[in-house]
This record gives structure tokens, sequence and C-alpha cells, in this order.
DNA sequence: ATTACTATGTTTCGAGTAA
DNA sequence: TTTACTCGAAACATAGTAA
């Protein structure tokens, strides 16, 4: 918490031991032994300089943190019941239109989402660090849980969903698969209809997307 | 925390030791001792029943919790407006280093901006129209307040800090003195490290300080 | 300068158990 | 049943110091 406080979300904070202990009022030594545990456990990134470390909470770190100020959140304003997303959009390879349309999974989004998803995804890659820390709590709630399955000797993973209204219009999905073949900045939506056409967009614009997340 | 998330803000909960432990992963006799000690700090009050006991947080306690709560608010919902000065840098004659490493502000410093300052500062002189408006509208933040003193003889006087980012990549502050040797157009930033050899810089290089303004 | 190891002291934990 | 005490064990902190 000290480190996030510090500014260690964004970028990495130049600091040395003593100087972290001091600001705990703790010692150099029980300051280094914490880093060194904190890197051990993945919550930290750290790189030696000549003059102290620059350290930086790993997406793990700000994680573990999320889930404190959840608790914490809950206790003092009640339940959360969505977060924003915004970026712009880009074209991919057409690799979402292929697992949105398997059978599979067309059929449990169906059932679970309550609409039939238009071939294809919209990406979104997240420009704002509010953005990007809303990302990292979504890891935190459970969503709507979509299967995997097999079919015709490939498998496909299981898929966390959230219901979202996007650009404050079009009621979809956000989808999100275990492991994606975009980077944690990068999230894609879907909905009963092709939303480029239905917001004209195109690639560059920005979107908004409220994504609901039912605790 | 634990007792907050049950519910023991409102209304009292009535819970056993050994329930309270199991809840938290740990044994009956630490919850005991621990509930001992909130009530014997006034976070907690208690009232012994003929199964288990009813638990409830004082006006302190909550309190305690907000603390928490609120500085981790700041991490994820980036309460901190910021305003950009940009400037080129040049060399004074040696009066912030022998400011800054005085013992009187050095201890705040480290208190209350988490860093032990490097002894010196960076000068800025603001070059462009809308680093001039932000200098001016940062006289209207509170900022981090760093108290005069006397010492042998001499008073300082006292400093009105905020925290910043420099170039992108190094945490520090913005001082700024009730009564400076310089004009409205020149800045002064601190570190924990040498600005100038961190970033590489020399007189007349441009720099960027992102200055965040607590809300 | 730093970081971080070792040794030692201090705090915290939980088993056993009295009330 | 409970709560909470005692006490040995485990975890954690700091001083001293090597690298």
């Amino acid at each position: 918490m000290k480190l996030a406080t510090m500014g260690g979300v964004k970028h990495p904070i130049i600091i040395t031991s003593s100087a972290l202990g001091q600001a705990q009022g703790l010692s150099q030594q029980t300051a280094s032994r914490r880093l060194i545990e904190l890197e051990r456990r993945g919550l930290i990134k750290r790189e030696m300089l000549r003059k102290g470390q620059a350290v930086m909470l790993t997406e793990d770190g700000l994680k573990a943190l999320g889930a404190v100020y959840f608790e914490l959140k809950q206790v003092f304003e009640g339940e959360i019941a969505s977060l924003t997303l915004v970026g712009e959009i880009f074209t991919g390879m057409g690799e979402g239109a292929y697992y949105v349309s398997r059978e599979g999974y067309r059929r449990q989004f169906i059932s679970k989402l309550g609409f039939n998803p238009y071939p294809g995804t919209l990406n979104i890659k997240l420009s704002d660090a509010q953005s990007l820390r809303n990302r990292a709590l979504l890891e935190l709630f459970k969503g709507i849980e979509i299967e995997g399955f097999s079919d015709s000797g490939r498998t496909f993973g299981p898929v966390k969903c959230f219901k979202a209204t996007i650009d404050g219009r079009v009621e979809g999905a956000l989808v999100m698969a275990r492991r994606s073949h975009y980077g944690r900045d990068v999230v894609e939506l879907i909905a009963p209809v092709d939303l480029r056409k239905t917001l004209g967009l195109k690639d560059g614009d920005v979107v908004k997307a409220e994504i609901h997340v039912a605790h």
C-alpha cells in the first residue's frame, strides 16, 4: 500500500530501502526484507540502481491491493454496480468473429447473456490509467461464466463475461478469455448487433463501456 | 476490517471468538486476544452474552478503517488531479541545496513527502503560457505544508509542496517558498535522487513536471 | 553509497486449560 | 458451552556488518 500511494502503480518509483523504512517507521533492514518478500510473491518488480532501486507493483500486486480496497469500499459505499472502461477501438485479425460464432459458445451466450451475438468482437485498447485500474479490478469479480468445450478435436477454454452498456446506447457484454491473445490493456466487447455499424465507429474512435458487475 | 465486512458498523454482530478466528484463518485464542486489544484501544465495543458476544465498531474504529480506505481510494480512483508544468532547467546559486539540507526541513520532507531529498533543487524556468497559468493555479491549492522553524538564530519560513512526477519517470516534489528568491515564472523541484544525473539533463533542456494536487 | 545476510531480541501465535 | 490466561513455538523486527 505504501508503494502504491508513493506512485508505484503507474511508474516505477526510485527509492532506497532506508527511505522506504523511514516512510513506514521501520528499519532499513525490514524494508529490504519486505521488498524481497513482495518480489518473491510476485507482487512487485524491482530493478537495482546505483542509488537505490526502481520498484513497481505488478498486475498481481495491484490486484491484491484491489481486493482490500474492494472490501473496504463495500463497507463505506455499499456494493459496486458498474465500472467504466474507456479506450480506442482497433481492428483485430478476425479471431473474435471465429470464436464468438463457435456453437459451443454461442449457445451459452444466448442462454446466459440473453442475446445472440453478432459474429465479431469490438476490440478496445484502454488508454487511461483509470480504465487500466478498473480492468484489473474486474479480475476480482466472478462475472458470468461461459464454460469451455471441445469441438472436432479442438478445445475451447472457459470465458468470463460481464453485461455492458456500450457508449450508453447498446446493451452487450465484455468477454474475457482466461488466456487472451491480447495484453492486459485490451478488452473485447460483443453485442446482438454490429457495434461498428450501429454506433458509427471507425478505428481510432474512443468508446466508453459501462461494465455491470453484479456481485 | 473483518468485523466491518461482517456488518459490525451499523449494528452489533453476535459472534463467538472461535467463529471469528475461523473466518480469518486464525485460532480462537488469537481472535479473543485481538478483540480484547481492539476494545482496549477503543476501536470496538463489546457485550458478553451467554452464547458469544455482541461486537460493534466505535466511531474511532470506523475512522481508523476510513483512513485506510481513503488512502486506497486515492490509489484506485486517482482522486488526484494534476497540473503540468513545462520549462527549461537552469543552474541557480546553490541556495536550493542549502535550504533542502536544513535538518528542520529535511525531517519534514521525509515524513510528509515520504522521501529523503537529494541535497539540491532542479530549477525550471516556465516557458509557455499554459505553464504560467498552471503555476498561478497552484497558489489556490493547499498542497503539503512544511512548517517553518528556527535554527542557530536564523528563521526558516514555511514552504508549500506538491508531489510531482518529473519527466514521467521520477517521483519527487515541487517546493514553493512563500517568499521565493525567484520570480513567479520559476519553480523548484526536489526528489530522492539527483534529478540532473538520473534524467541526464543539462542547462537549457526542457523538462516536464506533472504536479499532483491532492483534491 | 547501497542491499541484504546473520544473529539476536521482540512480538505474535496457538495448544492446553481454568473459570 | 463460552472467554481468555499461561507458556512454548513461530514469526517478525532490528543491530551489526559483509559485499
